[in-house]
DNA sequence: ATGGTTGTGTTACAA
């Protein structure tokens, strides 16, 4: 069972890319973020005749997540729990084959400090209050996506430079911790304990050719479900293809259970 | 070079 993570960065203009890194790489479920669109404008048609099922959550302009499956998808949830008040698609959970998988978009917390710092913050509250809930059912499941944290300094080009930035301040590594501290396993790291290994780099300055990257597309791992992990890989070729996404695919492999 | 890029949806804001 092959699942993988992408921040698109709007699958309107990133369609073909989708639709080629899925006949190429082949996974079993993909987790998008960043759609930008809405649920109606979303290309299903073109998911489907590729032989994906597709749950979305999204929203005008920005933001936007959604699940593709070769299996079916049941129990679709739509929205973090725990703010009724937030309408920021940024969410989505669903189960297939047997496994629990979300998408996420994290909010970028830039300006920090400020408004939208204390929104990512109070956002990693509940989703680490949502995956202890998850724990507690002792089933396997995922939680990927693009989480705008780079957990430690090897995980960035620049530490120091970064230093200051939403992505790379102490509060936000500090609920990544958190939330790991709970039980969950980073793929990537439980396969490549060490190094510097991106799946962002910015548009800006030229960063994907001198490789000024950062690790922040993350997939996280239940017990039950690192009980049965294989392989976890960035595949770095997309971040290379004309018009291409600022984020590439990270992907891992679960075994059949025991 | 006192900046840089991409996307949405209007010309400002988010990333």
């Amino acid at each position: 069972m092959k699942i993988a993570s992408w921040n698109v960065n709007s699958i309107k203009q990133r369609i073909d890319h989708v639709l080629r890194w899925l006949k190429d790489a082949d996974p079993d479920v993909l987790l998008l973020q960043e759609l930008k669109c809405i649920d109606d404008n979303f290309p299903r048609l073109e998911i489907e005749d590729a032989g994906y099922n597709a749950a979305v959550h999204g929203q005008k302009a920005f933001n936007g997540v959604a699940i593709l499956s070769k299996h079916p998808i049941e129990d679709v949830k739509r929205g973090l729990p725990g703010d009724s008040k937030d309408e920021q698609a940024r969410y989505i959970e669903a189960t297939v084959n047997g496994i629990r998988v979300a998408s996420i978009y994290l909010p970028n917390g830039n300006p920090a400090p400020g408004e939208k710092f204390d929104y990512k913050l109070r956002w990693m509250d509940r989703l680490i209050v949502h995956a202890r809930e998850l724990l507690a059912t002792e089933r396997p499941f995922v939680l990927g996506g693009d989480y705008n944290v780079c957990p430690k300094d090897e995980d960035v080009y620049d530490p120091e430079g970064w230093a200051e930035d939403a992505l790379c301040r102490p509060e936000s590594r500090a609920k990544f911790r958190a939330l790991q501290n709970l039980g969950l396993y980073d793929a990537f790291r439980a396969i490549v304990p060490s190094g510097p290994y991106y799946t962002y780099w910015d548009y800006k300055g030229g960063a994907w050719n001198k490789d000024h990257g950062l690790r922040i597309d993350h997939l996280l791992l239940s017990p039950q479900a690192a009980d049965r992990l294989v392989t976890c890989e960035i595949d770095k070729r997309p971040r290379g293809w004309e018009k291409a996404s600022d984020h590439t695919p990270i992907w891992c492999s679960l075994k059949a259970a025991d």
